[in-house]
RNA sequence: CGCGGGGUGGAGCAGUCUGGUCAGCUCGUGUGGCUCAUAACCACAAGGUCGCAGGUUCGAAUCCUGCCCCCGCAACCA
């Protein structure tokens, strides 16, 4: 039938706590879902914790537990995120469900042929137990702060696999767009990446230096590292390889991904796939990462956007409005609360929210709430599916605000409160009227059909005022007017029309 | 010579591949209109040497050359 279709997110890392960045994974996984869905495609979308790795269970031991019972109690955060974005996703995954860790081992086995026995060389620190990167060492200068020793250079045993014997083989699948990397300018990234050749990657570590892992099959001395471990969660969320109805729904039509992550999807993950004779995913959709007035988002800076105070504050789809209109799908994007909140008030509230107050409001003056026929509206929605097929949701919600622009200046232009005046002496007004109304109500209405996949509530709100031929109060505005961040211009003006400041930041 | 992205009215961007119809859009600002509406909506206006310097061309934001500046990335960080 070809209408099942599968999206995928990553997996973050369990400990730690749900940032914009996952947000952003949601989101556009989540818009696509609905998106489809709405089509009438049977869509899985996953989501899920990877929980294995010696941070995870340094965090356990500093608070007492072994380390499942540390993510049992941390993956539960990434749920409650992901309801809370409105996300739809069908299945959850978490690394350390038995099933996953045995079908992990399978694969591993599969993998056999490419796998080989080498030395891994790095930085590491006794105390930690752990390997650092040569950045992290060099920006350390190479002591190790926690513990005030030198970092050692050491060699031990990796089994490590054999990813540039399928050099070709994806460089081909790239260059062809069998796999695709959208945008454009991440494929040529990569593609300039490996034109050395795919790298060959270490795919376990000492039981001694990575103790909260999965076993390698057939030498317990041996721990299945990062790679072998998270990245299979694609194909063992859907059942793989014991139960065959993984099939119905891989390759995976697009996989989500932040733009720091590519390498690994496009690199060691499809070695893995073609290790095993499975198909590559049909593409790889790579999004940039938020800014905060044009700075990268830090702790340390402590300029960090908490998604779950914006939800909050303004509600989910205000931040589905602006994380996927302003912060563009296939780029970089910037926050601040001062654009946030001007988008939600001139955009959300000025444009769309007081576009469907208006029309309400005259049906109920003028018709006693009676719609009549709301004519299908007639506009021109390429533009808007084009936007959707080429995953660019910000251009697509563009093609939306023209069609509430346009109902704005079509109101404007025919004066339904001139004809108003005539309709009780005049049949002609009164149908005209009637007729005018009932073509915006069927804009509308279309509006909130191409706001599905974006702002489902909104959608919702929309659907529920007009659907039923009468118009039905739904108890409350669709975004009413929020001045936390910038000046409410209904306050009297005082000198120079300035608004208290607000604090300055404390330091953190 | 590491790789990549970018420099367009106050802000954020589109346009550059396929030179002219390109100087466009949103926000902000000003003026006017309207009164159905969330002080909203609609119209009009001000404001730009399209990073700099050369070159090609009848004609360049758009092609070529050189230079300046900003920002990411550089392997396990969404």
């Amino acid at each position: 039938m070809g209408k099942n279709l599968y999206i995928t997110t990553a997996i973050p890392y369990v400990n730690g706590t749900p940032h914009v960045g996952h947000a952003v994974d949601y989101l556009l996984a989540d818009i696509w879902t609905r998106y489809q869905a709405q089509n009438g495609k049977r869509v899985r979308f996953q989501a899920g914790t990877d929980e294995h790795g010696n941070k995870i269970a340094a965090k356990a031991a500093e608070e007492g537990l072994d380390p499942k019972a540390y993510a049992d109690k941390m993956y539960i955060n990434f749920q409650n995120f992901i309801k809370k974005v409105g996300a739809s996703n069908t299945d959850f995954i978490r690394t350390t469900d038995p099933h996953h860790e045995g079908a992990v081992q399978w694969i591993w086995q599969k993998l056999l042929p490419y796998i080989y026995k080498g030395k891994y060389e790095g930085w590491y620190c006794t105390g930690h137990e752990a390997f650092f990167t040569d950045k992290e060492v060099e920006s350390l200068n190479g002591t190790c702060p926690d513990h005030q020793k030198p970092f050692e250079r050491i060699v031990e045993d990796n089994y490590y696999l054999k990813a540039s014997a399928f050099t070709d083989q994806i460089r081909d699948a790239i260059e062809k767009n069998k796999m695709r990397i959208v945008p454009e300018y991440r494929k040529n990234e990569f593609l300039e990446l490996i034109k050395d050749g795919v790298k060959d990657v270490s795919i376990s570590r000492p039981k001694k230096s990575l103790s909260w892992g999965v076993p390698v099959p057939g030498d317990p001395s041996q721990v299945i590292y990062v790679w072998v471990d998270a990245l299979p969660n694609y194909l063992t969320v859907l059942g793989f390889p014991d139960h065959p109805e993984w099939q119905d729904y891989w390759p995976a039509e697009v996989q989500v991904i932040g733009k720091d992550i590519l390498r690994f999807h496009a690199g060691i993950w499809p070695a893995m796939l073609l290790g095993m004779g499975v198909a590559l995913p049909k593409t790889l959709l790579v999004h940039g990462h938020v800014n905060v007035g044009g700075a990268k988002m830090s702790k340390s800076v402590g300029n960090v956007v908490d998604p779950n105070q914006v939800i909050d504050e303004y509600g989910v789809d205000a931040f589905r409005y602006f994380f996927s209109r302003h912060i563009p799908t296939q780029d970089d994007g910037d926050f601040t609360w001062e654009k946030f909140e001007t988008a939600y008030n001139t955009e959300l509230g000025n444009d769309l929210g007081n576009l469907v107050q208006r029309v309400s409001s005259m049906i109920t003056r003028y018709q006693s709430g009676v719609i009549g026929d709301a004519p299908q509206a007639e506009h021109d929605m390429q533009p808007y599916r084009l936007a959707m097929e080429e995953l660019k949701f910000n251009e697509a919600l563009d093609c939306v605000w023209a069609n509430v622009r346009n109902l704005n200046q079509y109101i404007d232009s025919v004066k339904p409160w001139e004809v108003a005046k005539n309709k009780d002496n005049d049949k002609d007004a009164e149908e005209h009227l009637a007729e005018i109304l009932a073509t915006a109500v069927g804009t509308l209405l279309q509006v909130a059909d191409l706001l599905v996949p974006f702002l489902p509530n909104t959608a919702k709100y929309i659907h529920d005022t007009f659907e039923s031929g009468a118009i039905k109060d739904q108890g409350r505005m669709l975004f009413p007017k929020i001045y936390k961040h910038t000046a409410d211009p209904r306050a009297p003006k005082t000198q120079g029309g300035q608004v208290a400041k607000e604090q300055p930041a404390e330091q953190k």
